[in-house]
DNA sequence: TCATAAAATGACCGCTGGTCATAACTAACA
DNA sequence: TGTTAGTTATGACCAGCGGTCATTTTATGA
């Protein structure tokens, strides 16, 4: 019978549950501002549970910001297999990641997160986690059309496509800090957001250009 | 009588002090694994007195990562005034910030810390930290750089001065990351530091000539 | 209905950032 | 020098946190 099956997609369903939890709390109150009490009350669970399904606050802010990935993932799967030069892909792929940074923001930082995570200070037990946030990181497929570019000849290639992909990513990391957090710290009232973006893309394909 | 000129001179060498004995500990153990006791018994003086110097452990680090800004600006200071083409001087600029990073990396790691505060979590009271950040932060020095390379007819003119430099600095601050982190994910070990280092460089100052 | 295992609980713990009543020290004057 | 007023330093203390674990509750299968 399939009792340990349902069994199984239960506790996958819990699990999921409180990641839902966590989610809400976190991108209300912020990830240092909430406490494990405020999730487990969320989720209609005791925080001894939570810790059945996470083994500390870390792991679950890492859980979320998986999910996060993977919906930002969702929204770009496709584009390597579309009918444009490789560059107008990227591109558009710079306005995919911009919209989803608008519309999810709690999002959006989560993943700054896990990208900024100081490895050094990791215990080397976690090696494997390393390899699983940069295997779903969104900066694969920006690698894959760089590459695309390459073959294609309208990317340069005296320049090792990972140097390209990371630079680029990087930049997209650097213009979604800047909107979050520190458009106001620059006295450009006089420009939009979206003129500002073109600019940015502009700038950065334009030294990657063959 | 100077006694209290004096006095206010002892006191700004107590603070001092204690961002001494901060920095140790933090650049050891790290931020979050320090405690405020750590400090204390490092400084020689009890918890409850470097409350009297710093209003909270934030605060103690933001002046550790202050001093730290201080010094990678000493360390560019008079490049704006030196006889060479602005692109040459911004690759200057770059090198040093690189050397810096390998020499200080603790000092590094306390000025991205502040570079990527959450501004909208900060209470607005602290409008004013976000102005002094601003205006000590080595970005600062880029902008005066690109500014040059316009009027001298190098840099494109057409997308605002403040975009190029904080497109630069972004990028900046995405190598340090990628140095210190986030190396090991990639699988390029056939490529020196130094390399990759020119490379960038080239990559994103190809992005901004005229 | 009962026995076994799995899942959930919440009282509890140790540690941390931060506070505050008290103490020690300093400086100026009588 | 003794007194006093003000400043600086102390460390016992507190509340809140992440995390644990002995106990209870629930689900399963015969």
């Amino acid at each position: 019978m399939g009792t340990s099956e349902r069994k199984k997609r239960e506790k996958l369903k819990r699990r999921d549950s409180i990641i839902d939890a966590a989610e809400k709390v976190f991108f209300s109150k912020g990830f240092e501002a909430t406490t494990m009490d405020d999730i487990a009350e969320q989720s209609e669970l005791s925080k001894g549970t939570l810790y059945l399904y996470f083994k500390s606050k870390e792991d679950l802010h890492l859980a979320v910001a998986m999910r996060s990935i993977k919906i930002l993932n969702r929204l770009t799967e496709g584009l390597a297999s579309q009918a444009q030069n490789a560059i107008d892909k990227l591109n558009t792929l710079g306005h995919t990641f911009i919209s989803f940074a608008k519309q999810y923001p709690g999002h959006l930082q989560s993943i700054l997160h896990v990208e900024s995570i100081d490895f050094r200070q990791l215990s080397l037990s976690k090696t494997e986690l390393k390899h699983v946030i940069f295997k779903e990181s969104p900066v694969r497929m920006v690698m894959e059309l760089v590459q695309q570019g390459v073959s294609e000849g309208i990317i340069r290639k005296d320049i090792s496509p990972g140097i390209i992909a990371n630079m680029l990513w990087t930049q997209m990391l650097g213009l979604f800090q800047f909107v979050n957090f520190q458009k106001s710290l620059f006295e450009m009232v006089d420009i939009s957001e979206d003129e500002m973006f073109e600019n940015y893309m502009e700038l950065v394909l334009s030294g990657v250009r063959s």
